[in-house]
DNA sequence: CTTGACTTTAAAGTTAACTTTAAGGTTATA
DNA sequence: TATAACCTTAAAGTTAACTTTAAAGTCAAG
């Protein structure tokens, strides 16, 4: 069974503009064309697609991706290769975690601050200290200007 | 206690360029200058930065942290506005967390099969089965071409 | 055999968040 | 007072991953 790129991205979810671009980029080798220049693409291609799909998912760049799908165009003898690139690519995805995570603690506890504000005395005290600072700011001018 | 730009840029570990770029964004509002036409900075600029710094590492864009400190600027009767921002924010994190432990479980996937080919006879199989794969599209393009 | 819906390409445009460059003032200090 | 080490701006450049455009060729259906 053989598609046309505007079968392949509905199927996909892409745009052909899309397909065209990774192709260009080199990320489907051996793309087999018709006569006319059309592309034509089979279930292989449709499985290198999906496949792109998961590791732009999981952050990998386009050309970190080429150079994956070369390495496994070079066969078995690239595996070991490949699978470093896979566990570079998952320490990455753990970091990125982490950084979440700790990014998450830091948004919370200014949610948190400003919570108290809203539903406490505190909003006044939050008010009080706002003033200070404009006030202090507008003596830091004077100082200045004199 | 007042702060050059450099100063300031070497105490946050951003460059100058970095800061003059916010500043021209509105980051920084009511920045003081000198008679020469030099920045200021106090502490409440440099607070200013570490908010932002926070807010960039949780995903926010300038323009958003830029509305932030406008509503920031308006008083605690924007305080309301604020918290909704930050826990839209909150729900991106948590948003990319989940998609980040999706895309970790195809990655995974992807690694164990790898893995059960390198350490296994499976290697050979993988192989056949590439072998195959490449046969097929050879036929393929004979079948067309003719 | 016409026509509307495809397909092709190269090249330019887009976006965000900077970075770099160039040309020119300012300041601290020896 | 010379000069190195700052500071200023506007404008152009950078990067990734597309998207858009324009001009032109191809295909399928009636």
């Amino acid at each position: 069974m053989s598609y046309t790129i505007n079968q392949v991205a509905k199927m996909l979810g892409i745009t052909t503009a899309t397909i065209r671009y990774y192709d260009k980029e080199g990320l489907l080798p051996n793309l087999e064309r018709r006569e006319s220049g059309y592309r034509i693409f089979y279930d292989y291609e449709i499985e290198t697609l999906k496949f792109i799909q998961i590791f732009k998912r999981a952050g990998m760049q386009i050309q970190e991706i080429k150079q994956y799908i070369n390495l496994f165009m070079e066969g078995e003898i690239t595996l070991e290769d490949r699978q470093k690139m896979l566990l570079t690519q998952k320490e990455n995805l753990v970091k990125r975690r982490q950084e979440i995570e700790e990014s998450m603690k830091e948004l919370d506890s200014i949610i948190e601050f400003n919570q108290s504000a809203l539903t406490s005395d505190a909003e006044k005290q939050l008010r009080d200290s706002a003033r200070e600072l404009i006030k202090r700011k507008e003596e830091e001018k004077n100082e200045i200007s004199d």
